[in-house]
RNA sequence: AGGGGUAUCGCCAAACGGUAAGGCAACGGCCUCUGACGCCGUCAUCUCUUGGUUCGAAUCCAGGUACCCCUGCCA
């Protein structure tokens, strides 16, 4: 393990705490957690959290973390939503072995226990529709009225139940709900319902239902069944814990899991909800469910973020229980402390001015040696081909220099990284004005160091390629998606915080030739710019394309 | 308005009655053939607020205030 994946520091936490002291308190020998997605899209930045959280848990506390695909809702989940997060997770480097769980493998058991709740007279069966149902239920400050059909004979439950799970009922027309109290101050608690008619097909256990379980019937009993000891959920479940212990109190389950709550990650600049991702994707706002400007664990993988990276951040971020918004520079942090250590350097001319050195011999050819990593001597080197011609970045070059700037400039020196000294001579220009290329002059002894050959010292260090060398690239830059910190804040359309340049193409960069190589497991330092890597969709032998993952701290341009 | 939560540095987050950890950012300086990286240093007399208990409170009590979640046959 190369220390870029070792988890930085494991903070405390109160989960941490609980944990604890149900070890030592020998309420539990070792403890089971679960990361239960519902197989409805594709998972993001915040379940990552999540699956961070819960096998991080396992992992550090010797017990084991279970997949769970919380499946009751086939009218919304799909295979392809089930394959995408079992690679996510693997992704990530979490391994839940053998471990694999559907909420629908309990369909029968949960069926069964929802006939023992109707026989114990604490379920029934309603004919009230929809509508009349929310009506009854009463609002935030009123109580709710029983239904007609909370005193229909236990008998009467359980033909129509059983009729219901027959398919003989159009969906809609009848639900299962528990009796509790139509007065309970928690809404949930008000009669909810345990079962609806669905004549729809799942993706795991096909058109064997008519009928399906809600997520309070399923969630805390599969819990049970797969014996987890902390079912860690986020804060909106909170609600719900009566009605999870309600139904464990209830029913003759095998173990007691208990439910934890934690603040689900908010991340600046971008929107993490499953229907707003999903619109971004349809509008075609974005290329795909792995565009790599989305917060999506494919979108992240595709644009070049190392797990490592995404782990690490989900341990500094921490977990607690108060609403908290997170800088994505928190993010962005986390991969160029990975990847500095991890990612060979390589020159990249972005947006490339000719400069041509007038008193360098035409056709000559020399070799320069370049380490790969300048704190890393084990990378080794590469040598790079320097020629008359060479392509520098627009960015390096200032006809009027501001105040500050040291790289090139008329009249100016700067050091070509791993090669000379150069001078700018002269700019030729077009009948625009626009600068067509440069002209320079280079000081042989200069190889060496940042000396010219008379003693003085140059500031400046910048990138360059040669020209007769160089390989075109199209390479692109990413930017955020949303150009407001919280584009999903109260009441306006997030949309119209959309970022226009969160994606410039630049079709002509100019590349060292060794790039022409890269793979798309590797992922560069372009000097001076950013990490980069191969597009792994687009980028073909023919045409290179490269995403820029993060780019480098700018404390010049920031001033 | 009913129920359930949360309030500690710009952003996260520890601290469990004993006198405010840490990370990120920021700011100084050093170093540097990447204005990167690295290194050194600075960064809450104070914990939403008002009272109270106590030798002693971010931690306990009482009253305020702000924000979040709950009225799907979604999860």
């Amino acid at each position: 393990m190369s220390s870029n994946e070792q988890i930085a520091h494991i903070a405390n936490n109160f989960l941490r705490t609980i944990i604890d002291e149900d070890l030592k308190s020998g309420k539990h020998n070792s403890i089971v957690t679960r990361f239960p997605p519902e197989p409805n899209g594709y998972l993001h930045i915040g379940h990552a959290k999540s699956i961070c959280i819960n096998f991080g848990l396992a992992r550090d506390f010797g017990g084991r973390c279970h997949l769970r695909f919380d499946d009751t809702n086939p009218a919304k989940e799909e295979q392809e939503y089930i394959d995408s997060i079992k690679e996510s997770v693997r992704w990530l480097g979490f391994d839940w072995g053998e471990h694999l769980y559907y909420a629908s493998d309990n369909f029968e058991q949960l069926y069964q226990w929802a006939v023992f709740l109707i026989e114990q007279g604490k379920a029934y069966v309603e004919d009230l529709n929809a509508e009349q149902i929310r009506a009854y239920r009463g609002t935030l400050t009123e109580p709710g009225k029983d239904s007609p059909y909370r005193s229909r004979s236990v008998d009467e439950s359980l033909d129509l139940f059983s009729r219901m799970r027959a398919g003989e009922f159009p969906d809609g027309t009848r639900v299962l709900r528990a009796k509790i109290d139509m007065a309970s101050p928690n809404i949930n608690l008000r009669d909810p319902v345990l079962y609806r008619i669905l004549h729809t097909p799942h993706p795991h256990v096909g058109d064997a239902w008519k009928i399906y379980p809600m997520y309070d019937f399923a969630h805390g009993q599969t819990d049970a069944i797969e014996g987890i000891t902390h079912s860690i959920c986020t804060l909106e479940f909170e609600s719900h814990k009566p009605l999870y212990e309600w139904f464990l109190d209830n029913l003759p389950v095998p173990a007691r899991p208990r439910q934890y709550e934690f603040a689900r990650l908010n991340l600046t600049y971008t929107v993490m909800s499953k229907r707003k991702l999903q619109e971004l994707v349809q509008l075609q706002i974005v290329s795909g469910w792995d565009d790599p400007r989305l917060p999506t664990l494919e979108g992240l993988k595709r644009r070049g973020y190392t797990p490592a990276s995404v782990k690490n951040f989900c341990e500094q971020i921490g977990v607690g229980r108060s609403d908290s918004w997170i800088d994505v520079t928190n993010l962005e942090e986390c991969v160029r402390a990975d990847l500095n250590i991890t990612a060979p350097r390589a020159m990249a001319v972005l947006r490339p001015i000719k400069l041509i050195i007038d008193n360098y011999p035409v056709g000559q050819v020399e070799e320069m040696l370049a380490a790969n990593h300048p704190q890393n001597p084990e990378m080794g080197s590469r040598s790079i081909n320097f020629s008359r011609e060479i392509w520098i970045d627009a960015d390096d070059f200032m006809e009027i220099p501001s105040k500050g700037f040291h790289r090139l400039s008329p009249g100016g020196e700067v050091k070509l990284r791993s090669s000379y000294i150069v001078k700018c001579t002269s700019i030729t220009k077009d009948k625009n004005g626009d600068i067509v290329e440069l002209h320079g002059e280079y000081d042989p002894a200069s190889r060496e160091g940042i000396h010219t050959s008379d003693g003085r010292k140059v500031k400046g260090v910048i990138h360059w390629v040669s020209a007769a060398h160089a390989v075109t690239a199209e390479v692109r830059l990413f930017d955020r998606l949303f150009s407001d910190p919280n584009p999903d804040r109260g009441g306006a359309d997030y949309k119209q915080f959309l970022n226009p340049s969160s994606i410039e193409t630049l079709s002509n960069c100019k590349l060292e030739a060794s790039l022409s190589c890269a793979d798309s497991e590797t992922r560069y330092q372009f000097e001076r710019t950013g990490y980069f890597r191969i597009d792994p969709k687009d980028s073909t032998s023919d045409k290179m394309v490269f995403n820029r993952i993060v780019t480098l701290r700018d404390t010049w341009n920031q001033k």
